[in-house]
DNA sequence: TTTTGTGAACTAGTTCACAGCT
DNA sequence: AGCTGTGAACTAGTTCACAAAA
């Protein structure tokens, strides 16, 4: 406790996440799991060098990618966990509760929607919406409101939602996009497959299931077989 | 059809996967999903300039990535597309049919399950295992049989599992995870967050949702605020 | 002419190595 | 002593630009 108030230099000029590659902020991202473990652990510091032997990373990449941001690092001991920790959390803004909407109540929908990876570190799935009359008006099982998509724009606005994750049939995705973008959600998980097409102040991420499964049998044909 | 045989030059000494990046193999895939769409539209010839508009990419990047493999275009014309998608659908080992199990008979293992983009390509999900009495000797919505974790090595070798997805809670992906390695399946597709080990000829690719939104977080907390 | 295939140039990302702080 | 923060060196990935082919 004494200490962590010493660590909090805001540093000179940085905070320019401009020029920050997505590399790093997937890297952030992990990093802060490891010291959410390590934290409930009670373990106090952690160096560099330590937090790279978890993952197979190399040292000077994690102080780097904190660096962006920050000196939160003590010379001769490391980092603190938990300040450390609080700086990732504020970094990746997750120091706010953050709502999600599910576009599109299938199984894949649902299945997020209940999913528990989603519900920590202040991600909260506030609405699903979808097409289909059977749908709407009922409640996933863990009770999370499935609304007309029609509605999106007016429930967007009330619920403040700030992420859409677009979980709809592949020919439906652009279509759902745009409704997203025009209710004004500036962050979208895309989960169907292919390019979609948002705006430049848009954040789109896709997570394509089919091109991680084709990258799988590449290996298996051109790897696996050779050795 | 005349033409289709002229183009098939098996190439120099290429063939060589070690040094293929696994950013290159993800946009074959890319390339093959809309080489797929063209043909169905009975489109003859794309050239590397009009398929790199599809998406955002360069020309030069999709001929180096097809170079790897082989010289697949003709000069003065572009590629044909029915030949390319064969070619690509070989590299990519999609011309014989792999078989997929999926660990954990939760909602994410369910709806993967029966998840559509999983089963074109050659795909085909050919078991669930699970812990649970509950769920053991059950299907799916769409037919998969669940069988008991226990039987993995059995049901691997009869069925000839080729791919695993991790659909697990995180406290047992790694334990599953060593039983998939030791039933020896050599591709594993891990939805469950965090890092897991696997021996160096084993083939390990994660989907890690939390990172994912989290990355979506950064960018509103960051970026956004500040236009 | 058009468009490929590819060396050369460039850009981004990673790792090294060490000065400087504790 | 130990460990951070960071310029310099290196490696990987992308784009340019052009000779060669159809």
């Amino acid at each position: 406790m004494v200490a962590l108030t010493l660590v909090n230099r805001p540093n000179k000029r940085r905070q320019t996440p401009e020029q920050v590659s997505e590399l790093t902020t997937n890297r952030l991202s992990v990093y802060l799991r490891c010291l959410n473990r390590l934290d409930a652990d009670g373990v106090h510091t952690i160096s560099s060098r330590a937090l790279a032997e978890q993952f197979h990373l190399n040292a000077a990449q994690i102080r780097k990618d904190l660096a962006y941001f920050g000196e939160f690092g003590v010379r001769g001991v490391g980092y603190y966990v938990t300040d450390l920790r609080q700086h990732l959390r504020q970094i990746l803004g997750l120091d706010r509760r953050l709502r999600v909407a599910i576009m599109g109540a299938g199984n894949l929908g649902l299945a997020l929607a209940d999913y528990p990876g989603f519900r920590q570190e202040g991600f909260e799935i506030a609405a699903m919406f979808d097409a289909a009359d059977g749908k709407i008006g009922h409640v996933s099982r863990g009770g999370v409101p499935i609304h007309d998509i029609k509605a999106l724009k007016k429930v967007a606005k009330r619920d403040r939602l700030d992420i859409a994750v677009i979980a709809v049939p592949a020919p439906h995705a652009q279509a759902v996009v745009d409704q997203v973008v025009a209710a004004g959600i500036k962050a979208i998980l895309n989960f169907s497959p292919g390019a979609l097409k948002v705006p430049a102040e848009v954040k789109l991420k896709g997570v394509d299931l089919t091109v991680s499964l084709e990258s799988l049998s590449f290996y298996l044909a051109q790897g696996a077989d050779a050795v």
